[in-house]
DNA sequence: CCGTTGCGTTAGTCCGACTAACGATGTACG
DNA sequence: CGTACATCGTTAGTCGGACTAACGCAACGG
């Protein structure tokens, strides 16, 4: 059977697939990766809390107390806005910034209980909103799916 | 058979699941797609292209010339940012820009010669990219993926 | 005819990612 | 020891992309 090439399209090189921006991975990535952001950030707003909070939180509770340069590898926020994030917990006393006895260079940060506690809220938060991005999706294609993201983002790490 | 808690976490109403940050599917998606924008604007960059333009052409080949609104409504680039991404295409003689006798506040915009040939120059680029990008998948996995993210888009654009 | 809507364009805001440089401190090594 | 270099927290500032506001103009609908 010969392949079949788009009928209503003069064979000008043109190409195969059809559809092909909507296709291309990149843009489907970085499409949806928007909206999820935008779900995510206006989500946490409403519990008074942005995303970095969530990530130095669960960061401190899942690795245990760290320096301001740790936490900042950890989550992957620049250790310059680092600074601000953990003002801003700081303020709400969900963590506890004291200096190291041990290296006067460096803070220690420590999750409060009602850092904990907060925590909890947020993961709440985030369950009931990972819900809504998730809505079209099975369980076993959500799983799926956040296994393909995983070995995708392992790659690109280990090869950067 | 007893539903397995992380042995060695005291049960502090931590979460059940260890990782949560890393397993998040919204910080995977922005974290991959912040390396897939990368991967791509910089591999674009060397063919003297922008992904606004290969948007730009690619539409403009696949559904025909339009106006730059409606170059607009099907690449999702502001209409705003439109006018440059036309100027840099028209500089380059890859789009011809003329006024719509039949509605005189419209511009039709077409693709060229030149256009449809660095399109296909861009579409080869971008193959190669793509293929970077998602190496560690096999064939049916990408394809999967791809249809994960077209189902999750689809949702999000019909909700908003 | 007039109010509304859509057009292309300019200018400018906003925010997140990222860089540069700082003083203070720590580490390695001759 | 001393001295070069690295790392820490912090401030300031750059850069680019997404998005808004407002404009003059043209078309449309009642």
């Amino acid at each position: 059977m010969i392949r079949a090439e788009a009928a209503d399209m003069p064979d000008d090189g043109a190409p195969k697939t059809p559809d092909r921006l909507r296709r291309r991975a990149s843009r489907l990535l970085s499409q949806v990766s928007v909206r999820s952001d935008r779900l995510i950030t206006e989500g946490l707003a409403q519990a008074d809390a942005r995303k970095w909070h969530y990530a130095a939180l669960a960061s401190l509770e899942e690795y245990g107390p760290g320096s301001q340069a740790e936490l900042s590898r950890r989550t992957d926020i620049y250790r310059s806005d680092m600074v601000g994030v953990l003002n801003e917990l700081a303020e709400r006393d969900l963590v506890e910034r004291m200096p190291d006895p041990d290296d006067r260079r460096r803070n220690i940060i420590t999750i409060s209980t009602r850092g904990r506690r907060h925590l909890r809220r947020l993961d709440k938060v985030l369950d009931d909103l990972h819900d809504e991005l998730l809505a079209p999706l099975s369980p076993a294609e959500r799983d799926q799916f956040v296994q393909l993201l995983t070995r995708l983002l392992d790659h690109h790490v280990r090869v950067s």
